[in-house]
DNA sequence: TCCAATTAGTTGCATATGCAACTAGTTAAA
DNA sequence: TTTAACTAGTTGCATATGCAACTAATTGGA
């Protein structure tokens, strides 16, 4: 698992910019915590033995929350692609997780399904997303998680009038 | 720009999900802001009318730090995988960014120089990471700052463990 | 000295992703 | 009603990425 010497390595390191501050800048850190994060969940689910991406995995969340949510509303809700979503799709139904059904009311439209194997599957993920969740928190206080998602969400506003105004 | 939409949704949105807290966790959040921010940076990039990707723009900020870095030290501190660094590496050759050569005294090892070109855009890019850090910060305090990237640091240190247990 | 183990980098195969162009179905306006 | 504009989803082309298997070079131990 070469990725982790990486891990280890970063994290140990201090800042070595001595032309642009970057790496005791918000978003280099945010950057790399992601990633390890990111990391850690797709390590944990192989550990598992789940055929699944982190990817696929929220868009079997999302569907257990409502199911036959349609194409674009997925897209919406797991922040990507329409055109990244189809493809996400249709591998997730090769492996018989989901199911596309064309709406009677507008043809265009796709509802999405999970099936039974999808449900399954999600009922096993659910407790290492749990698990993750706590992971990441452990050692965070609930001020601590307050204050962070608070300054996550300054973040957050501070690009999209950014992006508006392009 | 079809993006812009679903962020401003997103970034609107509150919490829908009644089975596990997970849009009111750390991850989640985290997920999102980065998204936010890359797709920010990538934007802006091609605003500027640069030919260059964030990843790739990382890769010329870490050569102007320290020019002939050989590829393994590139793949540390850029935090990927030395197959993902080979080839981003190629098209930034192709692109006559950066140069390999190999080492005398060891003809395994590849050191890397930015060209002049490289160095012409590294210099156009700065003021775009400058941007970026100061967008990503404004509204932010120093206070603020800090504590942010105190509890980043903490959850990185969380799966530093996790992952060596594994 | 010579062979085994290690190391740096590349490549095949897989995933995920965005944009732009496209198809097909729907809506709205002339 | 008929056509233009819009919408949902797909696909081609591009990027980035990880793992595993590979090559070539180096090192270290018997």
């Amino acid at each position: 698992m070469q990725l982790i010497g990486v891990l280890v390595y970063v994290c140990t390191m201090e800042n070595d910019d001595i032309h642009i501050d970057f790496e005791n800048s918000i978003g280099p850190w945010l950057g790399k915590t992601v990633k390890i994060i990111d990391y850690a969940f797709q390590e944990f689910l192989k550990y598992k033995g789940l055929d699944l991406t982190k990817e696929q995995m929220i868009v079997l969340k999302k569907l257990h929350d409502k199911n036959g949510l349609n194409q674009n509303e997925l897209a919406f809700l797991t922040l990507r692609n329409k055109s990244s979503l189809t493809r996400l799709l249709s591998k997730m139904e090769r492996k018989n997780y989901i199911l596309r059904k064309q709406s009677t009311k507008d043809k265009r439209v796709n509802n999405v399904y999970l099936t039974q194997l999808g449900k399954e599957i999600f009922f096993k993920t659910k407790p290492i997303i749990e698990e993750m969740i706590t992971d990441i928190e452990s050692n965070i206080s609930e001020k601590e998680k307050e204050q962070i998602i608070n300054i996550l969400k300054k973040i957050q506003s501070n690009f999209n009038s950014k992006i508006e105004s392009l």
